[in-house]
DNA sequence: CCAAGTGTTCGATCTACTTCGTACACTCAT
DNA sequence: ATGAGTGTACGAAGTAGATCGAACACTTGG
């Protein structure tokens, strides 16, 4: 990786609604989030996600995804591991991501 | 206006989220969509909601928001006025309706 | 019938986003 | 140490979306 420094986040709470839906109203990163909310906590890395881009695109998704509050990560070795921030984004968002996980 | 035709109109079940996602990411899409919600049904013509953009952008964004089965259009006179098409929405995405009404 | 009002269509432009390739930084296993 | 694996940063290129001006089509009121 690159990152001395852990990878900054945004609570739900800061998030604007405008926001949360340009973030899911992507392809590939509502493939993210969908394959995330089928997976363990801390399970996935960055790239063991299969969706059709190089991985600097990836990496911009999930830039995009955390400052979207959807996402949270963190540094386990050589290692960025995800989680969904399902609880917190629903209080932000009720039922806006049960919407998008529903489908498919 | 310049329609023999009627519009052609989206129904919500036939929208992917995606669609309506998008349809709702947009800050002028959002403003009718609110100005719309708090008027009474077919009682707004496309010129009377107040948004910064031209009359093009204006019919572009009404045509957004018809294929992303928002909004219903009809021809009376020389005006189209719309509604906004609660129900049908809120059956096809629930939730997703009052979570951008209920901002601001 | 004409002029004004209303909305669409077309083409061009402008901007934002997505993507990629490359170079870089960090971690781990050997 | 050294190399392989992992993700970020940056610049460039491609693409999609937003906006505008102008031309057009239709309706209505005078």
């Amino acid at each position: 990786m690159s990152h001395r420094t852990a990878p900054e986040h945004t609570h739900p709470d800061d998030v604007p609604v405008e926001t949360a839906l340009a973030a899911l109203a992507d392809p590939v990163r509502l493939s993210i989030v969908r394959e995330l909310s089928t997976s363990e906590e801390w399970s996935r890395s960055c790239g063991t996600f299969d969706v059709p881009v190089g991985k600097a695109a990836l990496s911009h998704h999930f830039a995009v995804l955390r400052a979207a509050g959807l996402v949270e990560q963190r540094d386990i070795g050589a290692k960025r591991v995800n989680r969904l921030r399902r609880e917190e984004f629903e209080h932000r968002f009720p039922g806006l991501l049960a919407l998008v996980l529903r489908e498919e």
